[in-house]
DNA sequence: CATTCGTGAAGACGAAT
DNA sequence: ATTCGATTTCACGAATG
């Protein structure tokens, strides 16, 4: 493929042949054929072209194309040459990165021998190893970057970027990423480890300062959960109670009591199959409410993000649960 | 007036088929 | 791929302070 490119971009340049052909074809592209003082033919020279009549110069100063430079055979317009085949912007390496043919051919179609064969084996194999090696590397550079940013918007420290990491690179090294953006991984990667550090955001919070949308995100992080395996237990509705509580201000006691509503209802099973976020939610409602502290519902609806009516269901169960529950000192 | 409470319809999700 | 059940959310009106 990079050698047909080279070629079609050579011939365009070729320039030992930059004869009667080359020079007819350049005045056809002229819109002006004719002289208009005159009528009489131009003819273009250089970088002006000039009546053949009368000696008006119709067009001066235009942008030579060819090179600033002739060759007087082949040998010289190799030596001479700086073409190359054509950048992109699609690849990572711009496309300037070799390529080796499957073919065992060497430069004039002629077969290779059983022992250049080999040779070009191992080649082939370490080219493709280093180049591979290096878009990871490169790949894994921007995801970093990614997690990175979005880790300082979320406030997570330092460990979890580190667990984060190292998800991403497993993902990498297990090929899960051809199909899904990198942007994509990295945040389910840094969702995963905030989770798995036991300082978790909610799914939403994380969609936030992610540059992709939530419907991605979910379907991302499931995928990699479930390919690498991660062992991701529910999350702990109290390691959202410390953040929203200081988040909405309350004392220490509302704290303390919210976090023993919890525990209660863990106790009594009655967390399963329940949005975590919601139910730290309804107990950072239903604690300062037990020390006669002003909260209302759309306040920690606000912060939670979860729904007030999902905070009233929750806080009733609560509070049953505590009442039937543990004996409350 | 703000806050809380309850309800029913609707959407989203996981599990099962 | 579809269906089912449980959960959450939304929108509303009523009750309470």
């Amino acid at each position: 493929m990079t050698s047909t490119r080279i070629q079609s971009y050579d011939e365009q340049t070729d320039v030992t042949e930059r004869t009667d052909e080359n020079e007819q074809a350049e005045s056809e592209r002229e819109e002006v054929q004719t002289c208009p003082e005159c009528g009489g033919d131009l003819a273009t020279h250089e970088n002006e072209t000039v009546c053949e009549e009368c000696g008006l110069v119709v067009d001066e100063d235009q942008v030579d194309r060819g090179p600033e430079w002739r060759a007087f055979d082949s040998k010289e317009k190799d030596e001479k040459s700086r073409v190359g085949a054509p950048t992109t912007k699609m690849m990572h390496d711009k496309g300037l990165s070799t390529n080796i043919g499957w073919q065992n051919k060497d430069a004039y179609g002629k077969s290779l021998g059983s022992r250049q064969r080999q040779k070009m084996q191992r080649l082939r194999k370490w080219n493709e190893r280093f180049r591979t090696r290096d878009s990871k590397e490169r790949n894994l550079k921007q995801a970093l970057g990614e997690i990175d940013r979005m880790a300082s918007a979320l406030g997570l420290p330092e460990d979890v970027r580190e667990t984060a990491s190292v998800i991403y690179r497993r993902a990498l090294d297990e090929d899960l990423l051809p199909g899904r953006s990198i942007e994509g991984v990295a945040t389910a990667s840094l969702y995963a480890a905030a989770r798995q550090t036991g300082t978790p955001r909610s799914i939403d919070e994380v969609a936030n300062v992610s540059r992709i949308d939530e419907m991605e995100f979910k379907r991302t992080y499931r995928y990699i959960v479930r390919e690498l395996s991660l062992q991701i237990q529910p999350a702990d509705p109290e390691d959202y109670v410390a953040r929203f509580a200081s988040e909405l201000g309350i004392s220490d006691e509302s704290e303390r009591r919210a976090r023993e509503l919890l525990r209660n209802a863990k106790r009594q099973g009655l967390h399963s199959g329940k949005s975590p976020v919601g139910l730290a939610a309804a107990a950072v409602y239903a604690g300062p409410l037990l020390t006669n502290e002003k909260v209302t519902q759309a306040e920690v609806s606000e912060v939670a993000q979860v729904s007030e009516v999902t905070i009233r269901n929750r806080y009733h169960e609560l509070l049953e649960a505590s009442e039937s529950g543990a004996a409350p000192a």
